[in-house]
RNA sequence: GCCGCUGUAGCUCAGAGGUAGAGCAGCUGUUUCGUAAACAGCAGGUCGUGGGUUCAAUUCCCACCGGCGGCUCCA
């Protein structure tokens, strides 16, 4: 698949922690179309329902907002001359926009902490009201980013609202009084650009946590904490999985552990791949900068991708390092005549792939330069497109299942703003993807302007253990590649035709997928990943000869086991093998000795008691041919 | 790339304008032990890199390179 997460995916790339169960999709200002806008500005406050007799989510968006207010009346206080920008509720709590005239520290939060209390102690009531433009204009003639948002207003009038000494141009939605805010806590202070675009000034963005009490409050932290106990660069390290240098930034180095896994993934889908009914290929890693202009990658990513010339710059080659794989596949389908009887032709590739991200999106395994996908190209004819699109997602469901991340979350991302074809298509092309689905009796959410530029696609999404959202495989149709390879099959009516072409990805990039995947498992990798499947732990030197025909006993059978031969004492050895989350643990002393037998406890803690070999053995391998996610 | 923070031993972190410390990990020795840390010793760092200020810089300043947090959620 080509999807190009250095644009398209962004959103998709970051957790996005739904710890709401009830939150509503739009709440956290995502926009959704056909969400009630969120509270009016109510002229006549009291007309209004009380704000106590909302529904929790809307009172929950409306004290976020109220609570931006807050925050921005603290910073003007504190900077006078301070021009402040947007302020909106947000995943999680609120933040707000400003351009002041010296960076905030973490002291100043402390201290704008302190005064949004004396705030909210006030208890001010906060007035909203519709006010024509001009008098707007007038009201903030020192606020460029408010007149500019002015201008931006197509209606005559605009929101007012007010408490206080402070006002604010604003769409509404607010509490009743500033002592109505719930627990809110201030986080961050971050750069971000005005209105998003990297040509605007950076401004200075103060991030705010806010929850209905401070109980709920207190939990999202503590998930937090959790999310950092999971990280998977710290895990990374801990487990000995892989490491990354700045002799190569964005590029993991996979240490023998780690490849244990990483193989592990790839041999399940090769697995697949013969049930599924696709061909493996092996296509070059570098290829003359022509291939990148017909895909329209040149064009379209080139500031994205590995270019060099070769020799020297007058008479050498352009060659770029291939960041996907379709244009490469597609070169593959037209270097032959295809017959219609060899579609659809399911074509996968799991060879390494180079995207030049910025230094700056860089993240661990999450976001790097250097991956591999479980990635496919299939050519099919346009009778066989949704029986395609139905067979991506059998194998994805099966797969999610197999790994326990649970049912995934369909959404369709519809026609970006930059996008190839003929508008026409793209409508054709995401019904067709929506029938597909619901076909298959699965619903789907819309996700706008999120398709790839080639073609819409369907996003397959899993909520981690802690709650957390993360894209993983992905289905897209590609409406410009056949057309710019000029491929074709000979039907059965001996014409040429055009194949339709779909991208496709189950775990996405390796290297994400396996960060997300730490994270969701926190290391404790079900058997038949785990890197160590056992360790055998002898209890003084003289059992060390036994742990060893154990460990050849259990490697006949083609398990991983290692046994624990260091001086520590068995205690020691144990919480080694604990914190490494080595699956099972085999101690060995003079009793097990006599039996042919070993003391079987289990990362969790279990104590399951002796157990001849043959029995741990067998148990070993049901348990990893099963591939059985149990957790443990 | 941009903004902010940050960079001291493999890891976690302390320190100060006068030449660097702890715990864990490592190594060696002693201990031979029954389900999450035995004891002792040793070794380990041009304090990210390059400039500058200073009698003296790891510490202050500048630049660069990494890392971390942000950067479409448009009143």
């Amino acid at each position: 698949m080509c999807l190009w997460h250095g644009r398209s995916g962004r959103r998709g790339d970051r957790p996005m922690v739904e710890h709401d169960p009830s939150a509503r999709p739009g709440d956290a200002g995502h926009p959704e179309p056909g969400r009630p806008e969120p509270g009016q500005p109510e002229p006549g406050h009291g007309e209004d329902v009380r704000f106590k007799d909302l529904p929790p989510e809307e009172r929950l968006f409306r004290q976020r907002h109220s609570a931006a207010h807050v925050l921005a009346e603290a910073v003007l206080e504190m900077f006078p001359e301070g021009k402040y920008a947007i302020g909106p509720p947000v995943d999680n709590g609120f933040y707000y926009d400003f351009d002041l005239p010296r960076t905030l520290t973490p002291d100043d939060l402390v201290a704008l902490e302190k005064r949004m209390r004396e705030s909210v102690k006030r208890n001010l009531p906060i007035h909203g009201e519709q006010i024509a433009k001009e008098r707007a204009r007038e009201i903030f003639r020192d606020q460029p980013y408010k007149l500019e948002l002015i201008e931006g207003i197509e209606e005559d009038t605009v929101g007012y609202f007010r408490h206080g000494d402070f006002q604010d141009l604003c769409r509404g939605g607010h509490t009743e009084t500033t002592g109505q805010l719930g627990a809110f806590k201030l986080d961050r202070v971050a750069g971000a650009y005005w209105r998003g675009d990297e040509k605007n000034p950076m401004l200075q963005r103060v991030y705010g946590l806010l929850f209905p009490n401070k109980q709920e409050l207190a939990a999202y932290l503590e998930l937090r904490e959790e999310a950092e106990k999971r990280d998977h660069r710290r895990l990374g390290r801990e487990l000995d999985l892989f490491h990354l240098d700045p002799i190569a930034p964005g590029s993991p180095f996979w240490h023998p552990k780690g490849t244990v896994l990483y193989n592990g993934l790839v041999d399940y889908i090769r697995e697949l791949y013969e049930v599924y009914g696709y061909r493996e290929v092996i296509t070059p890693q570098l290829f003359g900068a022509d291939l990148w202009k017909t895909s329209g990658h040149y064009q379209n990513f080139g500031e994205d991708m590995f270019l060099f010339t070769t020799g020297d710059a007058e008479d050498g080659e352009e060659i770029g390092v291939k960041p996907m794989n379709c244009p490469g596949h597609c070169h593959y389908f037209a270097s032959g005549h295809h017959s219609y009887r060899e579609l659809p032709l399911r074509l996968a590739e799991f060879t390494r792939l180079h995207r030049n991200e910025r230094s700056g999106v860089l993240h661990g395994l999450t976001r790097v330069r250097s991956f591999a996908q479980d990635d496919a190209h299939i050519f099919c004819t346009p009778e066989q497109f949704e029986s395609e699109v139905f067979g991506v997602f059998t194998f994805i469901e099966r797969v999610y299942d197999e790994l326990g991340l649970g049912a995934p979350e369909i959404r369709l991302g519809t026609r970006p703003e930059k996008f190839a074809g003929d508008p026409g298509d793209w409508v054709e092309a995401e019904r067709l993807l929506g029938e597909a689905v619901t076909n298959a009796g699965k619903t789907f959410t819309l996700s706008p302007g999120e398709g790839a530029f080639y073609g819409p696609k369907l996003e397959f999404h899993f909520k981690d253990a802690i709650g957390r959202s993360w894209q993983l495989g992905t289905v897209q149709v590609d409406m410009s590649m056949p057309a710019s390879f000029d491929l074709t099959y000979v039907g059965e009516d001996g014409q040429e035709h055009r194949p339709l072409m779909l991208h496709r990805a189950v775990l996405g990039s390796l290297e994400r997928f396996l960060g997300v995947y730490i994270e969701h498992t926190g290391g404790h990798f079900p058997l038949w990943l785990a890197p160590v499947q056992a360790v055998v732990i002898p209890i003084a030197d003289r059992h060390v000869d036994y742990a060893q025909r154990v460990r050849s006993r259990l490697r006949e059978r083609g398990l991983r086991v290692e046994v624990d031969e260091g001086a520590d004492r068995m205690g020691a050895k144990i919480r080694k093998a604990q914190l490494q989350k080595v699956p099972y643990m085999l101690v060995v002393g003079d009793r097990e000795e006599e039996a042919e037998a070993a003391s079987v406890r289990d990362r969790t803690g279990d104590d399951l008691g002796a157990m001849p070999l043959f029995q741990i053995s067998d148990r070993m391998v049901d348990e990893r041919d099963s591939r059985s996610v149990q957790a443990r």
